[in-house]
DNA sequence: ACTTCCGTACAAACCAGTCGGTATGGTCGC
DNA sequence: GCGACCATACCGACTGGTTTGTACGGAAGT
C-alpha cells in the first residue's frame, strides 16, 4: 500500500553523484587533473567533501569515473546526430567530419575532450586513468572505422591503409586541433585542422574525380 | 676547525641553471606541469632549492625558461638535421616530415612536445604559459612554413590551402599523435599518424596526376 | 670585500582523505 | 498505525603530509 511508488530500491534526492561528475568534466577541461582539487569541484558542485568520498573512493577514482562518463556522453552525442542517417557510408564519414568541425565552438573547455586532456598528464604517473583514456578514446576510434571499414570496401577494396589506421588517425588530428585551440585561444585553427582532414579522406576515397587504386 | 668533512659540494659544475632546466624538460614531459614540484626537479638535478629559487622567481618563471629551452633545442636538432641540405622544397618537407617520424622512438617523454603538453593543462590558468607555448609552437610552424610556401611555389601555386595553414596542420597531427601514443603507451601509433600526413602532403603536391587546380 | 652561487631551515598555505555527526526515509515487528 | 532499528546521503571540522616560496648563512671567485 505504498503511497509513492518507488520503482527501484534506490531512495531520491537530486543524483550529487552525477552532479559531480558533471562539475568535475569542466572543471578538469579546463585546469587540467592536477591542478583541479577535490575542493575545486565540490565548490563548483554545490556540495561538500562528505559527498565526494560517499561516493568515489579517491580522486583517481573519479577520474576513471568522468572519463566513462565523458565517454557516454560522447556516445550518446554522436549515436543521434543527424550524420548517423546517412546511408552511404563514405557520405556518413565525411558527415561525421563536418559534425566534428562544427561542434568546435564557443569556450574551449565545451568542446575539448576530456580523455585528451587527462592522459596527457597521468599516463605514466596513473595507469588507471591511462587504461581508461586508452579503452574510450579507442571505443569511439571503433565506431568511426566500422564507417570507414564499409567505405572502403566500397569506393577503395584495394587501398593500402587500413580502416583502423586511419580511424586513429582522425582521433590524432582532433586531438591535436584541441592542443592547437587551447595554444592559440581560439576554436578556429582547431576548424582549420578538420578541414585537411576532410580533404585528405576525400583524396583517399579519390573524390577529385581520379581513378586507380 | 673540522679536519674531516667537507659538508657542502664545490661549486663551479657547469651551469645548474642549465642543469635544471634540462631536468624540469624531461620530468614535465613525463608528469605534467601541475603535478612536477620544485623539489621533483631539484631532486632529479641534484640540487636544492636555494639553487632553483635563485635562478628562477617562481615555478611559472621556470616554465616559461623551459619553453624557451625546449624550443632553442628543437631549433638546434631540426637545423642542423641532415634533411636540410635537400635542395628540392619539396624533397625537404617531405624530408622534414620522415624526420619526424624517426626521431618518434624510445620511451615517451624523450620524444614528446613539452609545449603541447604544458599548454594542454595550463591555457586557462597561466596565461604566461600559454603565450609562451603558442610563440614557440608557431615559431616551428612558420619554419615549416617557409618550406611549404617554396614547394608549393614550385608545385602547386594555385593550391586553394595556404602555406601557414598546411604548416599549422603537420604541428596538430604531431601533437595528436603524441596524445595517441601517450594512451597506447607506445611509440608506434604515432609513426603511423605521420605516414598519414606524409600520403596526405603528397598528395596535396603531386601524387594526383590529373591537374584541375 | 663584494657579488654570485647554492645549501639549510623554516613559514604559511594547501590538499587528499578521515571521521564523527545529522537528517531522511524505508522496513519490520507488533 | 507506531516505534525501534538501520541504511543511505551528506556535512564540515580536522589531520598529517605536501608544496611554494622566503630568510639567511657560508663558500668561492674576483
Amino acid at each position: 500500500m505504498a503511497i509513492s511508488a518507488a520503482p527501484t530500491r534506490r531512495p531520491a534526492l537530486p543524483d550529487a553523484r552525477a552532479r559531480l561528475l558533471d562539475t568535475a568534466m569542466q572543471v578538469i577541461r579546463a585546469q587540467g587533473y592536477s591542478a583541479t582539487t577535490v575542493d575545486d569541484i565540490c565548490r563548483a558542485a554545490g556540495l561538500t567533501k562528505g559527498a565526494f568520498f560517499h561516493y568515489f573512493k579517491s580522486k583517481e577514482d573519479l577520474a576513471v569515473a568522468v572519463a566513462r562518463h565523458f565517454s557516454e556522453m560522447a556516445e550518446r552525442l554522436f549515436g543521434t546526430a543527424p550524420y548517423r542517417e546517412i546511408a552511404d557510408p563514405l557520405d556518413r564519414l565525411l558527415g561525421y567530419i563536418d559534425f566534428r568541425s562544427a561542434i568546435i565552438a564557443g569556450p574551449i573547455p565545451e568542446f575539448t575532450c576530456l580523455l585528451g586532456t587527462m592522459v596527457q598528464e597521468a599516463y605514466d604517473t596513473h595507469p588507471a586513468i591511462r587504461r581508461a583514456c586508452e579503452t574510450y578514446i579507442g571505443g569511439h576510434a571503433a565506431g568511426v572505422a566500422k564507417d570507414i571499414e564499409a567505405a572502403k570496401a566500397l569506393y577503395a577494396p584495394e587501398a593500402a591503409w587500413s580502416a583502423e589506421s586511419l580511424a586513429l588517425y582522425t582521433q590524432a588530428v582532433l586531438q591535436g586541433a584541441f592542443v592547437l585551440a587551447k595554444a592559440k585561444h581560439g576554436p578556429d585553427v582547431a576548424r582549420d585542422c578538420v578541414a585537411h582532414l576532410r580533404r585528405y579522406i576525400e583524396f583517399l576515397f579519390h573524390r577529385p574525380l581520379s581513378k586507380e587504386e
